[in-house]
DNA sequence: AATCGAGTTGACCGCGCAGTCAAGTACGCT
DNA sequence: AGCGTACTTGACTGCGCGGTCAACTCGATT
């Protein structure tokens, strides 16, 4: 696209990315049609092609902004910390934070990856994710601070539990993000907790 | 629907479920046409109507199934053992060997949950095993082989992990399904594991 | 051999989709 | 006031979709 626009065009354009985000993410992206977005909007179709070559450069678009945004949020709530432990923590508040004040990306995120045309693209933006992660998990592992272990398993599992409970607790129940925040962070740190007693569960492999 | 079917028509009928479950899961339910789907295995239209009423049918009978089939081997894995995290630990083994032969099924869910037409029977099925998992985690706190704390957020992290690990490690990359289960369990158990140091990234609520 | 119904065919239908475009309007600049 | 361009309109197109149906085949039963 790369189209020059004026303060106008800005702000028609933003209304259509807001606009489209809500609708993607109430009733999908195939079952909204270009129609549905101008009409919602009351204006002609021609509006839509003036700013985005298709559907699909506008939900690529959405989706690329929205990883660009919560990296940098990630990367602000960081500061400059340097404790890997508490880097990784002050990450996973900040993606809390903002994931509560940006609920439709996450549906918009878990559809493209079930959808070949998207999912290469996301695939990318969760493998910066994990490689971030994993370089402060390592970071911990060698300063001793948590035992040795397999960093990128480790990273995938608190990047999960961080995406579950942001999907059910923070955006399903409405909890404030710091308290969902400390139960991830909990629960990374600790698991459940038991004691190490071996449950008698492990099959002969 | 509740046609009778003679062999022959169950069997065309089990080609048809099976196809299109792996078209739907490779190219994504909307852009996968009826057409396609009875292109794909030679037969005419009417071949598909005769034992669906409907694309949108199909696709619901297809995550029914898998559920149902799902939530079996489950029950089958923990058996008679009544140790609760003994249950809980035979529950994510069956889990990841259910997964590892039914790939497609996890992609079809992803893709469900992300659209109001079909995420409503999606949640029920959460609901459920959520329940479950949250009845074996108060277990084990009340019998005191676990810290008290929050069951369903302790049990969605449990779930969460054991989604994300089967997707990466399982589906991913495609490690055996006793591996990914004793990494799950691992860290189900004790998380990253570190010293209860608190890291000093808790801020200001 | 005649019958019957389960299973199959593929042309066909109506619709709603993504995308186009010739014509028009609003607005900043000179 | 006049001009250029950023923006807007909405009727229109072609297409591919989900779904229908009258006609047909095939194999089991009698």
């Amino acid at each position: 696209m790369a189209r020059r626009l004026t303060p106008r065009g800005e702000q028609r354009r933003n209304e259509l990315i807001d606009f489209a985000t809500a609708r993607f993410a109430a009733n999908g992206y195939h079952p909204t049609s270009v129609a549905d977005l101008v009409d919602g909007l009351g204006v002609g179709k021609g509006v839509f092609y003036w700013y985005f070559e298709s559907k699909e450069e506008l939900f690529l678009e959405i989706l690329r902004d929205g990883e660009r945004a919560l990296r940098r949020s990630q990367w602000e709530g960081m500061g400059d910390e340097d404790d890997p432990i508490a880097r990784l923590e002050l990450g996973i508040q900040a993606s809390m934070d903002w994931w509560s004040s940006h609920r439709d990306l996450y549906v918009l995120i878990e559809f493209a990856r079930t959808e070949a045309s998207f999912a290469s693209g996301i695939r990318k933006g969760e493998k910066v994710a994990l490689g971030d992660t994993q370089k402060l998990v390592q970071q911990a592992m060698d300063a001793g601070m948590i035992p040795d272990g397999n960093a990128v398993v480790l990273s995938q599992a608190v990047l999960g539990v961080s995406s579950v409970l942001a999907r059910t607790q923070l955006l399903g129940r409405k909890r404030p993000p710091v308290d969902v925040a400390a139960e991830v962070i909990d629960f990374c740190r600790h698991g459940l907790g038991g004691s190490s007693m071996p449950a008698r569960a492990r099959r002969s492999a």
